[in-house]
DNA sequence: CGCGGTTTTGAGAATCCTCAAAACCAGTGG
DNA sequence: CCACTGGTTTTGAGGATTCTCAAAACCGCG
């Protein structure tokens, strides 16, 4: 189910002044001054293989990351082996942060694709509050959102039923894709397995699979090796969801 | 089930030099620096009445508030009156930050208890944040706790069994509970009704009646007038947790 | 061709739900 | 003091949802 090895570090520098990703509109602009601390803040990049461990539950790590291009998945596991996924991580999230702030990591980080993450320095974290407060309040932005989509995703694996609760899972995840420019082709295609939506939704893999059969027959989505999301609007009405029509946000 | 009114603004203050909660172990020293900043940031306090919404969803509150005394909760609502608790709030938490970093609140609080809140003006925040990192890096610090409880309460809902669910419920906000010094007798007495319960635990009223009965039936708990826990110990083992086992943490 | 991972299907069982009504209890007004 | 009220807890019963177990189908890959 995840492999602890495949990681590949690389001090090749992806260099911040020409970061894929701060063109998008989705990511605020940022001074010179900003950006320039931000790449001395990164130490490297990380290449993680699909289904890599990027972070494992209970371990110090002395780095924070944020992802650069892929997908990845967020988890905690009771003690007998059941799984729950907490969130997706893609392009633009900042991941570790929890274990940076309080110290061990509650939860670990699975690659869902191949990913590349900037590398930063979890103790270089108090001088950038030091030394630029914009910044530091990004970050406190960043967790406030973390924070906003958990709730959601309580919100919806308590109260909803098991079809809502897929559609909203789905409707979310591309949503959140479109924005960081996920869809290269019209469709968005989500690499995920049924047992993923299973362990996000807090379903049983068999319910999971008739309850996607379900989205596929009202033509919503196309599963085929993984999600393609052909009616996001008719996901998001099914599941009585308004989209998160965020605005402009921050990028470490 | 909640009532707008019944909000008493006091400018009296409590001063924070004599906050009664900052003694606490559970809270780490603070310089009389920092203090004094803090003090210069309280606006005044808040009298909740049980059952008044603190805070509303869609709301643009001006506010963020640390709370000092009385219990209360956050949730949320689908549009046809489903409800789902997110947490529970209790003194020393600070409360509407969601609101305050990313401009409109995405959940409701509501005082499970008379309340009494520290008030602060959101738009001091970036203020906060130039002129003491440390309390800025406290203000992550606490959001990254949120998260952290949230994960937990995810893990429960999406994975745990009925009653599984209600011990891990019961035993964290007890665990919280003792270290804020909320145990005035020996038993921990929470003052929520089984609808509360039922809506934190994604069940039905009358599931949730029964699932409790067989904690009051193991002497797990006694319910009268709320919740009494009269063993700790039994529900986390129950729940298989751990306990949240925290260290020192900042008071804003 | 065989293998492992993933999806699909069937069937019986457990969990959890809804509906409905009663019991209980503190507070209120007559 | 008592009847009434509203909120909360309790109980019963049938039904829907979701689960587990088991096996087959499918599919890319070596």
């Amino acid at each position: 189910m995840s492999g602890q090895k495949d990681r590949v570090f690389s001090t090749r520098r992806y260099p911040c002044e020409e970061c894929p990703l701060r063109p998008l509109p989705l990511f605020r602009e940022f001074e010179t001054q900003e950006l320039a601390f931000i790449s001395k803040f990164k130490k490297g990049e990380l290449a993680a293989a699909k289904g890599a461990t990027v972070l494992v539950e209970g371990s110090h790590s002395a780095h924070l990351f944020t992802v650069l291009s892929g997908w990845g998945f967020r988890y905690k596991l009771l003690s007998d082996g059941r799984r729950q996924i907490l969130n997706y991580v893609m392009p633009g999230d900042l991941i570790g942060l929890q274990g940076s702030i309080m110290g061990e990591m509650q939860h670990s980080i699975e690659a869902l694709s191949d990913m590349l993450l900037c590398m930063f320095q979890r103790d270089e974290l108090p001088e950038l509050y030091q030394r630029h407060p914009e910044l530091a309040y990004d970050i406190t932005w960043l967790a406030s959102r973390e924070e906003r989509m958990l709730d959601e995703n309580l919100l919806s694996i308590g109260r909803r039923s098991a079809l809502e609760r897929a559609a909203y899972l789905i409707a979310f995840i591309a949503d959140r894709a479109v924005g960081v420019g996920l869809n290269g082709k019209k469709p968005i295609e989500i690499p995920i397995t049924q047992q993923h939506v299973a362990d996000t939704l807090g379903l049983s893999l068999v319910h999971t699979n008739k309850t996607i059969r379900k989205l596929v027959e009202r033509k919503l989505i196309v599963w085929k090796d993984g999600c393609e999301v052909t009616d996001a609007k008719g996901l998001r009405q099914l599941a009585g969801w308004e989209g998160l029509g965020e605005g402009k946000r921050p990028l470490i």
